[in-house]
DNA sequence: TGATATATTGAATTTATATTCAATATATCA
DNA sequence: TGATATATTGAATATAAATTCAATATATCA
């Protein structure tokens, strides 16, 4: 025998996990077609038969990737509805967060590029089809029930939920795949414009900002 | 002779025209890189050898594709800023028609789409990265105009004017995006939601609506 | 240290797609 | 109608990328 098995298994996987990032890098430039295994490859520092160890194809990459990249966008707004104040104040922090996290994570902005292109192309494998199909909801059903709340609670504005839930989410979508092609830091963003959108205006809080 | 040279000249555009509407069917669908010329000749319903008599490659399509793209959304924001009304109607205006458009018109989100994919590679052809540069940012200059004029009537919120077109267009975007592969037709939009991040609250419609 | 399992490379092969091209069809005008 | 230019096809060829594979390197443990 040579190698412990855990020992083994460790490493493969520091391996798959450089390939991912790799490969992330590059099918967000240049969307999965036309990304070469040989450019993954090249990113990971590794010669194109080496990569064939560790995944038996591209497709099988983006699959893993869209699987983390659906996950990560569930999870946040989970800690979103799981947070311990009232709806409009979780509308208002989540948008602030969300702002924040455009202009500071190039990994965020990575996530929804990835996320929209698979979205948006017929051109992807199967498997990750169907994964957008049973995950890409979650997070707009999720917000939706908050902003119901909100309408309760009186400090979210009027309207069908859904369709709120359907600009809160797509106006972040925007913002990020704007801001992962021009890092304008010129701009500073003020996440209350967006906020605006959904929450009731609060007399008080106005006075405070002139 | 055989046949007369304009007659001809019309002819080739319009096969042409045939062609760059089913090269938008396949592009939108799959991307430039997964989308082959077989795809693009079968679309328009001729052999693979023909559509080389009017494009010498799938990425020449993408080109003229793109450039008619961006002169249309130009094109959109110029006949705002003509408008004859104040710069808040205009605003106004602008975001009832898109969010109706958004809704109505397949058309709308496949150019969209078209640039967003542009813009969001690097595996584009030269050509077509030179035109986003030199195009792109033109809707969001004018937009940006229109809004600080409103600032000064008095009917568009404070802020930054540059950052309140980003938000304008990104969500417009955005939204578009998303409706090119959910077309909700169980959720009716209210333009005045995204009206509401830019516009000040007029209190005589307000009660109006009630 | 040597036996063994796994990692790694890059060239050889396969497969997919782009591009060319010879053959044929069709439309126009004299 | 026949001469001529252009349109059209699909098979032949060229090109590019994916995949395999034999050769070699490296790490671990007895």
């Amino acid at each position: 025998m040579a190698r412990s098995k855990e020992q083994n298994e460790r490493m493969r996987e520091t391996r798959k996990e450089k390939i991912r990032n790799a490969a992330l890098l590059q099918f967000v430039k240049q969307g999965l077609s036309a990304t070469r295994i040989q450019d993954i490859a090249t990113e990971a520092g590794i010669a194109q038969g080496l990569l064939y160890h560790y995944y038996p194809s591209k497709e099988e990459i983006f699959v893993d990737l869209i699987n983390d990249a659906l996950d990560k966008t569930i999870e946040a707004s989970y800690s979103v509805r799981d947070m311990e104040t009232g709806p409009g104040e979780k509308i208002r922090f989540a948008l602030e967060r969300l702002v924040e996290t455009i202009e500071h994570s190039q990994t965020f902005l990575d996530t929804c590029r990835l996320i929209t292109q698979a979205t948006n192309s017929t051109a992807i494998p199967q498997q990750a089809q169907v994964l957008i199909q049973e995950k890409r909801n979650i997070p707009y059903q999720v917000i939706e029930k908050i902003i119901a709340a909100g309408q309760i609670e009186g400090t979210i504005v009027a309207g069908d939920p859904k369709m709120l839930s359907i600009f809160f989410w797509t106006s972040i979508n925007g913002l990020a795949i704007y801001y992962s092609t021009n890092n304008n830091r010129e701009v500073k963003l003020d996440y209350r414009v967006i906020a605006s959108m959904f929450l009731i205006k609060n007399e008080k809080e106005e006075e405070g900002e002139k």
